[in-house]
DNA sequence: TCTTTGAGCGTACATCTGTACGCTAATTTA
DNA sequence: TAAATTAGCGTACAGATGTACGCTCAAAGA
């Protein structure tokens, strides 16, 4: 990569992450503007144009690292798993190590999945819905589910975690650790209840 | 109530209703202005400031209507749950059909509830904490749960219901129909699933 | 009846926004 | 080496925003 193209690598991971660093549980993306992130940037505010078309171009870049992280998330508590354990309480604890260490990733998340931008939303729906369906699956073949009941769980599963995520963003350590108890016995009832569900369906 | 003051009032109310009434899935709360909001009402901007200190305080009135709403919806699905049927299956039609008559009502609560102002936050997360109270005593009472249990069950019904609320606001009325029907499977799996935790725990 | 009050208005201003345009200077290409 | 490309900048402008200030004139109160 020439030098050219590697200094407006770098100017345009600038603008990201001036974009990232600038939210906060009182600053959601869509009330920052373009002069804002390219102040914080450190260029000019018509450079800005350079790398993206404008800040739903930024945004939807934003959005896609976002989806990233949740994969890597994904393959972590995988990990972790194999290694034994309750697999509930092993993924929540993952995510919300996760959660911690990214948490303006998750910001941007949490607030476009019910933003005012339909292609935000979609983009952030798209992404949720591949977590999904990736532990519909899982669900399916370690638990024996049906594929309706198994989609229908994990996505009670996931609602459940993302808004305990949503919840924990802005908690201190302490309640944070309550809120995960709270939500490892909740997903707990999910997945006895789909249990019997399951049966129930098999006696018929 | 004299002539003056009930001329007040029907400008204020005129505020409110504008300001709902500019509410939509691509136009949050927080993305309309003061000036937008007195032109809809109309009302020279300046005039605005005769019935409320800014937005904020407009925004905090329009929540506390919204918590208005919920209450009001609960106790209709009381009213028909008392006739009979399955309580999970009839409050989450009524829940439906509140949703579909007060959209911009659910709106402003669901979007706040994740929004960038703390103020608004708190307020909609008292009107949700006194729904998912008032629903954890009635499990305790009459299926006779802890009263630990009965709470975090109750939550994340509630999470389910809202959560579900926010993905119905935009649909047609087939695909409300389904996401209704697989709410209602998931609401009966935390109803088993935590049956079963209680009976688990009574054994100990 | 005369005085006080206050809802609503119009004007005005400073501030911020997105972005059009043209320039510079360094890198890339020929 | 000469020509072409382009990231970044500065200037400039029109439009929108919140709100300070002072006025009017109808209702309320004395």
């Amino acid at each position: 990569m020439g030098i050219r193209a590697q200094q407006k690598e770098k100017t345009r991971r600038a603008l990201v992450d001036a974009a990232f660093s600038q939210l906060s549980a009182e600053r959601s993306f869509s009330s920052l503007s373009l002069r804002e992130v390219a102040r914080e940037a450190n260029i000019a505010p018509t450079s800005f144009y350079r790398h993206f078309k404008d800040m739903n171009e930024l945004g939807l870049t934003m959005v896609d690292e976002g989806g990233l992280t949740l994969r890597q998330m994904m393959r972590k508590g995988r990990q972790r798993a194999e290694a034994g354990g309750s697999v509930i309480r092993i993924s929540v604890e993952t995510f919300m190590e996760v959660l911690e260490s990214n948490p303006n990733v998750f910001r941007i998340l949490l607030h476009e999945r019910s933003g005012t931008s339909a292609p935000f939303r979609g983009a952030v729906a798209r992404e949720i819905e591949h977590f999904i369906s990736e532990l519909a699956h899982y669900t399916e073949a370690t638990a024996n589910r049906s594929p309706e009941l198994a989609h229908a769980q994990a996505e009670a599963l996931v609602t459940l975690v993302f808004n305990a995520g949503a919840a924990a963003l802005d908690m201190k350590r302490a309640d944070r650790k309550i809120l995960a108890d709270r939500l490892v016995i909740q997903l707990h009832m999910i997945a006895k209840g789909a249990e019997v569900l399951q049966h129930k369906k098999e006696q018929k």
